[in-house]
DNA sequence: TCTGAAGTGTAGCCATGGCTACATTTCAGC
DNA sequence: GCTGAAATGTAGCCATGGCTACACTTCAGA
């Protein structure tokens, strides 16, 4: 049972075009998920400047459960991507790029919520449940919950 | 502008609870994300042995557009955990526990589709969007997920 | 039986995102 | 003004999950 059957030899140059496919949504998760973490950070920068008109690094942390240093770090990233200017000693604020992202990713992210609520999902779980979905929505997928909501105010 | 406010010195004991709980949110979020790629695995190894009788770490590396070092890598993780046993040069396997996190996957997977499906998203971006999605869904949303498509099949 | 191509495994590199420990800066209150 | 506590920043460690380069096994076919 152990032993590999006849090697498909010639058949390896042959790619099937659906191994392709699942490959490359791999790849795209994988991406996704590099860029989730500037986009929860960019969010929650934006609605500590609102509610409170600051952001430091050490409000972040705490908001985020990591270590000061670990926000440090992530938003000095920020800085290099242009999404996130500062001075040392002096908070953290977003440049326009990073405010224009901010209201994209809070945008989606009340989009989800809502969706994950109107289907009867407790509060705290679609909170939580939603932190992680929003960052794999595509397009499409934002679309089809927008609708969907919508159809349902109708009712 | 740029100089921070009063600092709240005293005020740093007294922690928010809401503050807390969007921490521990963000850490379930994080923890999903490490325990997704071994559930990917062995979903797919599952899949391979199922259609193929074996599961050989190139097909795996090709089905997830890794290089094969990455997925023989990764397979010996699944094997540390007691998920994956298997001889050198003669494929992998899943032990019981290893079948039962792939069934669990699966379901959930299958699941994740259909709903997206049943919202109207167009299949590959409903299946591209479930491989992100699917290992953020809590209990209680895959339970809204069935109990909406069952409310559905019923019209 | 031999051999070479394909598959498998190992070593070592990189970036990311955690952490702790330590150094520096700021500023409220004396 | 000084000073000490809190915030901020830096250095250096670890694990993970990618990669390439190289070494070793296997086995189909000559």
């Amino acid at each position: 049972m152990a032993r590999a059957v006849k090697r498909k030899t010639g058949a390896a140059a042959v790619r099937l075009p659906a191994e392709l496919t699942q490959a490359r949504r791999f790849s795209k998760t994988r991406s996704a998920q590099s860029s989730a973490l500037l986009e929860d950070y960019v969010e929650l920068i934006a609605d500590l400047l609102t509610t409170g008109g600051e952001a430091r690094p050490t409000d972040v942390a705490r908001r985020l459960g990591v270590s000061h240093a670990t926000a440090i770090k992530t938003i000095a990233r920020l800085k290099r991507e242009g999404l996130a200017p500062g001075r040392p000693y002096r908070g953290v604020f977003l440049t326009q790029e990073g405010q224009k992202l901010a209201a994209r990713v809070r945008t989606r992210h009340r989009l989800v919520v809502d969706m994950l609520l109107a289907l009867g999902i407790p509060a705290e779980a679609a909170e939580a449940d939603a932190e992680g979905i929003e960052h794999h929505a595509s397009e499409a997928t934002l679309k089809a919950f927008a609708q969907f909501l919508q159809s349902r105010e109708q009712n």
